[in-house]
DNA sequence: TTGAGAACTTGATCAGGATCAAGGTTGAGT
DNA sequence: ACTCAACCTTGATCCTGATCAAGTTCTCAA
């Protein structure tokens, strides 16, 4: 996970800029959110946002894994959304978070103003039109994880579980996929809707039955990629791994 | 449920207007809807669209109930979005269905020809803008579902499920609420992720302890919203129901 | 090197909801 | 009025994943 340099200003050194909002963007219209935009890095562990806190500014985050989430009075919660680099956080037209942002790693954010980025928007179309896909794209994320907390074994929801972090963050070594886990077992609990404990044992039966192979704690290789779609229950619609 | 003229091609005495797709429209943009619109009827249990069929039209719910599900090749099947008056259906920029539309009692919908409604789309800013207010309100009540999905017990689903459909259809009679339920106990289970036996369970539990009155096995009162509110576990954010 | 805390694993037991199995109600059609 | 098929309820039992309770491993700082 190499470091970018938060001094460069530029956006033509980005990492993320093929996924990200600004994706889409003419140089003219990259010049306009450059002015507005500023770096900041929060340690693991951190809050970004509380929900029901006003929340003035949004991002896209460059390094780091950050999660969304949701809980209840007496403690209970759910992990509701995971974000990755290249991810946005946050939404025009609303002014108060509706969930809590945490950095689950360290984790370095681009921000932009609110007030500004919604000027910015209206005025370049293509950022208004990149903000629909994602929108769009969450939802599509959203319900198919619906499936997964109201339907799917503890064993199912794993392989699911693994199926996507390899989809985004997998490395293909001859036939079989490495891959760095980006949540400790206790988020992934939070992330399943399943307790630390049930994520341990069924991590350690995928290893038995030979689905999957750990070296430590967060380093997986999945040594045959159809086997672990099985596990997943979902239809095979062929592992896309672009 | 009064039957709405269907031969009316005037978007004028529509009933869904505030709320819709349209509601923000000037005369000229709703003209350029009207000219490109057609109703349909579907018969309750019918199938509108199946996951991964082509699908050319958007539309909007104008009576009726619709359900957005996702199914798994051994059956199991989650409701992913329960679709009422007002409602919008499908997505602009996406040609096959993601999810199954079903329609769950007799159903109407006002259709519009996908390519054309994006052309007018494009052109007409105030659809675009209330199409990503209507995602992001989707993407929030997706993942408060996926709370409710991931960590709620059966009884705090039910409840759950009684107040959404208090806020959306209930009808205040003094000081209490009249509520016809919109679902089966089978369709329930399948929104909530639980067994048809465990949502009669748990109504039966509710009508005991007095949190609901039940009238056959449809209709609802509600006598203390407050009571149900502490029943669904959520933090009390006042019933708001407008 | 050692110690402390975080992260993880493993075992024993429990319980909420699923599953299996009858019945009971309701309502449309004859 | 009777039949049949949805739809719903209720009871008995089972099982998956939660809970409770120790341990173990890893990391990292002193």
């Amino acid at each position: 996970m190499s470091k970018i340099d938060l001094n460069t200003k530029s956006c033509a050194s980005c990492p993320i800029r093929p996924r990200a909002i600004c994706s889409r963007c003419t140089d003219d219209e990259l010049n306009e959110l450059d002015k507005i935009k500023y770096y900041k890095t929060y340690p693991a562990g951190s809050s970004v946002v509380l929900m029901g806190d006003p929340m003035m500014f949004v991002a896209s985050v460059v390094t780091g894994v950050a999660s969304l989430s949701r809980s209840m009075v007496d403690g209970r919660m759910q992990m509701v959304g995971l974000l990755l680099p290249s991810d946005f956080i946050g939404r025009p037209g609303r002014d108060i978070a509706s969930f809590d942002v945490t950095a689950v790693s360290e984790l370095t954010l681009c921000h932009f103003h609110k007030k500004a980025f919604e000027k910015v928007t209206q005025a370049t179309p293509h950022v208004q039109e990149r903000l629909v896909e994602i929108a769009l794209d969450e939802l599509d994320a959203a319900r198919e994880w619906m499936l997964l907390l109201g339907r799917k074994t503890a064993r199912e929801k794993i392989a699911s579980f693994l199926l996507i972090c390899a989809r985004r963050l997998g490395r293909k070594e001859g036939k079989s996929l490495l891959l760095e886990l980006p949540l400790t077992r206790d988020a992934m609990s939070d992330y399943l809707g399943l307790t630390i404990e049930t994520v341990s044992r069924q991590m350690a039966a995928l290893k038995r039955d030979g689905v999957v192979v750990l070296e430590g704690t967060r380093k997986v290789t999945i040594p045959d990629l159809n086997r672990l779609l099985d596990e997943a229950g979902d239809d095979s619609d062929g592992a896309a791994l672009s």
